[in-house]
Formats: structure tokens, sequence, C-alpha cells
DNA sequence: AATCAAAGTATCCAACTGTATACCTTACTG
DNA sequence: CAGTAAGGTATACAGTTGGATACTTTGATT
């Protein structure tokens, strides 16, 4: 008890069954267009090349390998969104570079955007509380870049951030028209960044008729 | 051959088996927050009260249900939204009333939302081509709506299509908050209220910019 | 070198699934 | 009235699933 050394691998055995395990869950529940909990062990431990006992080793029931599955999906989604926020930093055009450097992320890995996208538009499922937090945590990570940046000129913070996980979402949800039509990849980024210009603009537009209401109010 | 008749009801026989599958079907993917084709027919012919081998003088496979099914929630969402568009008619703001109405179809049809939610958004889901099929349908008459009543002053009819389809898709998408958190029936609506009238605005933003753009470009 | 826990394997079981075949009931037909 | 077709039922079968129990391998520690 008082000699624990976590030298190993933080997850997963020598051979990574654990993690070869959610790896093969994801293929599979994005290849037969199912959700997690309808995989069945048996048939993951079979894609993993494991005995399907060896799945008890690593989890209890089949909640434990989704809430597994959900940290997994979360990790690669927070670096890779966040990373979209850097390079649109980086960009000339900041909503040209985000949604590129998006479309770029969507298409190398296709598997998190089929289930996440799909398990969170679930009613139940217990992935889908996880991936709403994701979606707030980039949101509002978005909003201290934009002001910090002073990007757009938006006085409330709340009504930036609605708009930010909006457009994130939005953003979301649309990965999956890219994975089934690959070539229209540049419509699609002209679609997302119409979007968001277009929200941005009618955010501006919204503040605006409300100062203006105010200021008629206490003008009369 | 010469003298059939359709003198019984349109779809179902006698006691009503292929509609009483399909809406069992229906409540199960629902209920189990499963894909429609995870549910299995011996399950689903458990809850509509038939022998399970009934299923096969309906349908021939798994995917001749799904289809059936497809048609089901398409016919009712049809029904469902072109009615909301019909109530924003008669109301005094019509984004509002459009709002308002969505929300109460949402709370009379959980299962057909929660179901088509997540076949939406489930890559190669045979459902999901009809489903969009609906909501530009939905757009497509939303449209004509708008531009015959002069709503929005917006010149290009391709720019407001897309403006209709997100705002149906975000609605659409938003029904699950509702069902989730029923209590939170007004800040929902406020939100979808916001949602509509950014995106509006945004968009003759745009096109200001868009015109502004070209004045310059004559006038240089 | 002996030990010990983690990871993986083999085998078994009850329950469930999709499918096939055969039978019964109902209602409408010529 | 005999016939016929649709809707529904009963039973049987092979394959798969989740889970339990017992065994073997691996690799690191003392």
């Amino acid at each position: 008890m008082s000699t624990q050394q976590a030298t190993q691998q933080e997850v997963g055995g020598p051979s990574g069954g654990k993690r070869r395990l959610i790896k093969a869950a994801l293929q599979l529940a994005a290849r037969d267009g199912t959700t997690l909990s309808a995989v069945g062990l048996r048939e993951m431990a079979r894609e993993a090349g494991l005995n399907h006992n060896t799945f008890y080793r690593h989890f209890r029931n089949a909640e434990d390998l989704i809430a597994a599955a959900a940290e997994e999906i979360s990790a690669q989604l927070m670096v890779g969104l966040k990373a979209v926020r850097q390079s649109a930093a980086r960009h000339a055009d900041a909503t040209v570079g985000a949604v590129e450097y998006f479309l770029d992320f969507v298409e190398a890995n296709p598997d998190v955007i089929i289930v996440g996208t799909r398990e969170l538009h679930s009613l139940n499922s217990p992935m889908r509380p996880v991936l709403q937090g994701v979606l707030e945590t980039i949101a509002k990570e978005s909003v201290e870049q934009i002001t910090s940046q002073n990007l757009v000129k938006l006085e409330s913070r709340e009504q930036l951030f609605q708009v930010s996980l909006d457009i994130t979402r939005y953003m979301f949800s649309h990965g999956l028209d890219l994975i089934d039509h690959p070539q229209e990849r540049e419509a699609i980024a002209a679609k997302l960044v119409a979007h968001i210009r277009r929200q941005f603009l009618g955010s501006i537009a919204v503040q605006q008729l409300e100062t203006r209401r105010q200021r008629d109010a206490i003008s009369t």
C-alpha cells in the first residue's frame, strides 16, 4: 500500500489492452452506425484481438467503458479544438483559419467526430453531459481569446459566450457533412465561415438595437 | 387483380399491427437511447403485444421497418413544423409564435424528436437523408412564407434559404434540451428566439456589407 | 529466486436473437 | 358455400451475447 508506483504508462497495461478496447469500441460504433452502448463487449474484444473476458480486467460494466471512452473523446476534442483557436490566432482571417484547422481535425479523427456527434444528440447518453461540458469549455476559452484580442466589439460577455457556444456546436455537427462528402470541403468551409460571420454580425446588431432602445427609453 | 379495394385503413391491418410495430420501435429506441437499427424485432414485437413472427407479415428486413419509420417520422414532422409556420403567421411576433408552437410540438411528440435528432446526426443512418430532406422542405416553405409576407428584407433567396435551414436545424436539435429539462422551457424559448433574431439580423448585415463592397468597387 | 498481482486465456452456461416452417383464425371473395 | 389470402400464433433451431469460474502467463518487486 505504501510502495505504490506509477512508473508504467498512465493508462493501459504492458500491451495497452485498455486503450485498445476503447479504440476498438470507437471504431465499431463509427463503422456500424450504432451507439457505443450497443457495441457489445465480445465484438470489441474480437476487434481488439483479445479474449472477450479480458474486458473485465479493465472495466466493470459497459458503462465503465463508455465513461472511459468519454474521457478519451473529451481529451482529443479539447486538444484538437484548442489547437483550432490557436491556429486561428496566427491566421490573417481568424475565422477562416479556425474553420480550415477544424476541418483538418475532422479529417484526421473521423471516428471521434462520428461517435461524438451521435452521442451528443442522444438523449440519456452518459456521454452527452461530458460532451456538453467540453463544448462549453471550448466556448469559454474562445471568449477569453476574443475579448483579449478585441476581435469582436461586444460588450455582453454572456452574449458572446452564447454565440461562441452556438458556433462550436454548429461546427461540430457539420463535421459529419465533411466525412460524408469529402470532395465538397470547400463548399462546407464556405458555409461554416458564412455562418460564423452571420452569427457575430447578428450579435453586434442585436446589441446595437438594445442600446438604442435603452437610449430611447431614457430620452422619453 | 382488377377488383382491388382500399376500403380498409390505409396502413396496417384490422388491428393495425404494422403501425403498432413502428410505434413500439420508436418508443423503445427513445427509451433505451439506442439507434432504431439496434432495437431488435423480437423486442419490439413484445412491446407491441404481438408474436415476434408477425413482424415478417409486414416487413422483410429491419431496414424495411426503418424506412417505414422514416416516413412516419417525416410525416409527423412535416405536419408539425408546417403548423409551426402557420401559427407564426397568426402571431403578433412571428418568431415567438413559431418557437412556442414548436416547443408545444416537442412536448407532444417527444419520441419523434428523440429518435429523429439522433438519427439525423448518425452517419450512414438510412434515416439521415430522409430527415435532411424534411428539413430542407420545411426551410423552403418557410422561405416562401417569409418572402410573400415581406417579413425580412433579404434579396438573396439562396441566403435566406440557408438561414432558414440553419434555424430549422437549430430548433430541431434543441428539442432535446426541452425534453431533458422540461421546467426550463422559458429559458430555452428565449435562447431559440435570440438565436433566430441573431441569424436574421446577421444575414441582413452580411448583405449590407456585400452591397457596400460592390458599390465601392464600382465607384473606384 | 521466490512471490505476487495484473493481464490474458479457456471453457461453460443461461438467455436472447433472427429465421424458418407449419398451423390457426378471420373476413372477404367468386 | 368452398376457397383464398392476410394477419396472427406456436414451436423449433442455430448462432451470439453477457457473465462466471478456473487456469496460465507475464513482469516487476523484495
